[in-house]
DNA sequence: TTGGGAATAT
DNA sequence: TATATTCCCA
């Protein structure tokens, strides 16, 4: 039984929303200021010793070239709790009492997300794999759990009816869900896998990356290793928002990389990963699908 | 240890 | 009030 042969009419109205919502998001990306714009905000926020512990030096000017680097990631859990909170001015304070910054969900990192899931089928689909599946760095389990507790909600709101045109609300909140399509399986899962049905546009590299679970990765490093490289590459299209608050702060802080592809050497990793399948690597995918 | 739901915090 | 984090239990 599908959503699709017992309600058509319903079954294309949701269709008709999931392609007004993703093109509002469209829109609204368009929208947002150019990084320009941007750097004055972030200067204002970003404290001289965040931007060191940020890794960010001027607008226009990124790192070294090491953007094809592994990230630093092997750092002894006391060296790192000390040096990733020490932005914080006075650097007595133990990094555990801190707490963790707040990650707000893009509707580009969903879109990770989503494909994670479908990729692993919606059986398999729990938070520590989805967390290596997604390999964004500095995400946590906990991060996943949450957000896929308020997924499971949202699909569930929308097998009951929730996403016709009869009345079912569609909140706030799903408009980020609804900016990445779900796959049909996840609404009437049939028990059999059904992956097939859906290509994630990006590739499991994490497993390949690094191996196990590494002690919690923070996301200003992420942000500087991930996403801030090659910055003057490309235009205004590549530009993606990756939204931070930090809760120590009560500011929420929006960091804006210049350029979100990956790098090469991610997608030989792919390749051996899965041999001669073809692959598109992108860590915040842009707009299209 | 992990997953999932509920409570809590911002 | 919405949404992310933390807590707690199976």
């Amino acid at each position: 039984m599908t959503l699709e042969t017992h309600f058509p009419l319903v079954f294309r109205e949701m269709l008709r929303m999931r392609e007004e919502v993703s093109n509002w998001f469209s829109k609204w990306e368009e929208e947002l200021p150019s990084p320009e714009e941007l750097i004055p905000l972030s200067q204002s926020l970003i404290t001289p010793d965040l931007a060191i512990a940020f890794d960010l030096r001027s607008p226009n000017h990124r790192n070294d070239g090491n953007s094809g680097q592994p990230l630093p990631q092997t750092t002894p859990p006391q060296a790192n709790s000390s040096a990733e909170f020490a932005a914080d001015s006075n650097g007595d304070e133990p990094a555990r009492t801190l707490k963790r910054p707040r990650l707000v969900w893009t509707p580009q990192l969903h879109k990770r997300f989503v494909d994670a899931v479908a990729h692993l089928g919606i059986k398999n689909a729990v938070p520590k794999t989805i967390m290596q599946l997604m390999s964004v760095d500095g995400l946590t389990r906990e991060n996943v759990a949450s957000h896929l507790q308020k997924y499971r909600l949202y699909l569930k709101r929308m097998q009951s009816g929730g996403g016709g045109g009869g009345g079912g609300n569609v909140g706030e909140s799903d408009l980020l869900f609804a900016s990445s399509p779900v796959p049909a399986h996840f609404l009437h899962p049939t028990g059999r896998q059904s992956s097939e049905h859906f290509m994630p546009s990006f590739v499991p590299i994490a497993a390949l990356q690094h191996h196990q679970q590494q002690p919690p990765q923070f996301l200003h490093r992420q942000i500087s290793a991930a996403n801030f490289t090659s910055p003057a590459s490309n235009g205004k299209a590549m530009e993606q928002s990756l939204f931070l608050a930090r809760q120590s702060q009560q500011q929420p802080v929006l960091i804006r990389p210049s350029s979100l592809h990956l790098h090469s050497q991610l997608a030989n990793n792919a390749e051996d990963f899965e041999s001669g399948a073809k692959t598109v690597l992108t860590l915040f995918p842009s707009r299209d699908d």
